[in-house]
DNA sequence: ATGACGGTGTGGCACCGA
């Protein structure tokens, strides 16, 4: 089975294409991040029509996140258990494989703006939440996926210019520490259990021809268990549809599992 | 040091993203 993580940045606009790629891509699980638009604004008869099924979570003009899936998503939970949040950034659900359930976490993590801002306070504040509530969720489900815009770049070899960017917005030692903290919970980055292109990434900036001269973050991950990992096959980045007319600035992130 | 690009919602721009 693949499952896919993209953010869309506002799939009003994206909806064609997310549908394109699904249609190229025929995954059986697609997290999608900033969505960008109210509930009852989802387009859920137009991925119905594709063969999927949907769980989403959105707000008015930011934020959003949506589970779209061949199989029926059930369990769900929205945002961070116990931690109180106007912003809508996680959604998880469980889908059952041939080998059992899979419980699947999607998250829009924190941009953070900068590190000396509240925002950034926020965005620490929300990965101790995130992480204390998906220690409990592995006890529970041994074989999760935690995927989405992880707004942190992991290491340098994530980011266009590390020296340059060094201590600042998606670089910093305390995101990393969290990033790493993740990790430490059980989870392993998918990408990097691969052999992988150098300087590979996911979002590039659309200013400054960013995308054309691949300056770039990796930031978006797909995280998996333990217990998943012998299962894992490939991961690769797809930047296709960042060369489309009008794409969003992140490109979608594809793992292959023995599942 | 700043803004560049793109989306949203508003209102003739500001805010936000990364």
């Amino acid at each position: 089975m693949q499952i896919a993580t993209w953010n869309v940045n506002s799939l009003s606009v994206r909806l064609p294409q997310v549908l394109d790629w699904l249609a190229d891509n025929p995954v059986d699980l697609l997290a999608l991040q900033e969505l960008k638009l109210s509930d009852d604004k989802f387009p859920l008869e137009a991925f119905a029509q594709a063969g999927y099924q949907a769980a989403w979570f959105g707000q008015k003009t930011y934020n959003g996140v949506a589970l779209i899936s061949r199989s029926e998503p059930t369990d769900l939970v929205r945002n961070i258990p116990g931690y109180a949040d106007e912003q809508s950034r996680v959604i998880a659900a469980t889908i059952e494989t041939a080998q059992g359930p899979l419980r699947v976490v999607n998250g829009y993590f924190v941009n953070g703006q900068d590190p000396e801002s509240e925002k950034f306070v926020y965005k620490m504040q929300w990965l101790d939440a995130l992480r204390e509530w998906l220690r409990g969720e592995l006890a529970q489900h041994p074989r999760l996926v935690l995927l989405g815009d992880f707004n942190i770049a992991p290491e340098d070899r994530d980011s266009y210019d590390p020296e340059g960017l060094r201590e600042t917005i998606h670089h910093t030692s305390a995101e990393r520490r969290q990033f790493r903290e993740l990790l430490e919970l059980g989870l392993s980055d998918s990408y990097r259990m691969f052999e992988q292109p150098p300087k590979s990434y996911s979002w590039w900036d659309y200013r400054m021809l960013g995308f054309q001269k691949n300056r770039g973050l990796r930031i978006d991950h797909v995280l998996v268990s333990d217990a998943l990992k012998a299962q894992v096959k490939a991961c690769v980045i797809d930047r296709a549809p960042r060369k489309w007319p009008k794409p969003s600035d992140h490109a979608p992130v594809i793992v292959t599992l023995d599942l």
